[in-house]
DNA sequence: GTCTATAGAAGGATAGAC
DNA sequence: GTCTATCCTTCTATAGAC
């Protein structure tokens, strides 16, 4: 009893999940989530009450998954150089295995900021900073990195990490004519990344 | 008369422009863009038949002024980092007056990939490529640049751009804790982007 | 060209039987 | 817990008057 229901709902969810990412909130069909799950469309509302619900819970177990990929950042005892490659090698990895998500979480965020600024308001910010300081007050230095300067080089690493994903369509139009395969692109990417960003911020140090 | 149809068919086209990016394909309504445009629902049918012919005019409008915005990049006569710095400079400020193209772009073309993929086709990158290496023979020899390479520079560049306008819910939540506003990170993005992307290319030539 | 009225289909949600 | 049947709203699209 409690078991097929454990089994439905997490159906539900599983289907509700791949259906939003391929079709989004607004595109997304109850029908297709039931079909999908091969049950009945009333049991979604049986469930999880309305659409808005489902998606909901879908929503914040896929923008959780995403932002945990930053945490070990902060955690691994690396050098910064290696945190770097690090980040690179995991967060493309898990994207590669999950290539719907970016595009689905920019898109839906973009549609409704307020629902990623309620889960975002539970991260304590400027403790990341001062675990990354204390971890790294000497190479931080070195490179000329600051509590200025961490936005823009942070959002640049998220940026090359995940515009590839997000940008999938228009960079496989492109690639066509070059015989450059996608896949390969983003294997290669996940060296190419880290090198970039370490030579840049090396370089700082010298001007 | 034929003043008036321009008119008319001017304006709808125009508010469905705003209506689409706000809400996308599925989302937006085409009572919103008759309201929108203060006229009666039918008429948009009278001119655009079908919503889908509406957003296609509208997508294709968008993804053109998109691309070209890229295009000086072959054109000017600069050196190759002024026009670095020349990309960043004209593109950033370009999405700042247009803050809703990129999320849109991105979202539809994931939607829809075929879509865009039309358009692509239309562009000759390999003759692009050649207008480049006839430029800038030298310096490109010089930062290490080749035809292989080119895939992995150019995304980066336009991940470094387009990003924070695609995830701005997302930054907007982070910055707020960090008192730092979305547009003076904008405004300083232009020059950190250009730098950034110019220190790494440097040096890769000592490499 | 522009409007009113309405067809026709689809979608989210619920009632009620089993 | 799961299904069938159905309500009610919303939305695209068209017919037809002016």
């Amino acid at each position: 009893m409690t078991e097929k229901d454990k089994q439905t709902e997490e159906k539900i969810f599983e289907s509700a999940t791949e259906v939003f990412i391929e079709k989004g909130m607004d595109g997304a069909r109850m029908q297709d989530i039931a079909d999908h799950a091969g049950i009945n469309k009333s049991l979604l509302h049986y469930y999880y009450r309305t659409k808005d619900h489902l998606f909901n819970a879908v929503f914040e177990m896929i923008a959780g998954q995403m932002f945990k990929k930053f945490a070990p950042v902060f955690d691994e005892k690396l050098s910064l150089e290696e945190k770097i490659k690090f980040f690179f090698r995991e967060h493309i990895t898990f994207m590669q295995k999950n290539p719907g998500l970016p595009a689905f979480l920019l898109n839906e965020i973009n549609r409704n900021p307020a629902r990623i600024k309620k889960l975002i308001r539970q991260i304590d910010v400027n403790k990341l900073w001062l675990t990354l300081e204390a971890q790294h007050k000497d190479e931080l230095k070195k490179y000329n990195i600051t509590k200025q300067t961490i936005p823009q080089l942070m959002s640049t690493m998220a940026a090359i990490s995940v515009f590839p994903f997000a940008a999938r369509g228009i960079l496989e139009g492109i690639f066509e004519k070059m015989d450059i395969n996608f896949n390969d692109y983003i294997e290669e990417r996940k060296v190419f990344a880290a090198d970039f960003v370490i030579k840049a911020i090396k370089n700082d140090s010298s001007s």
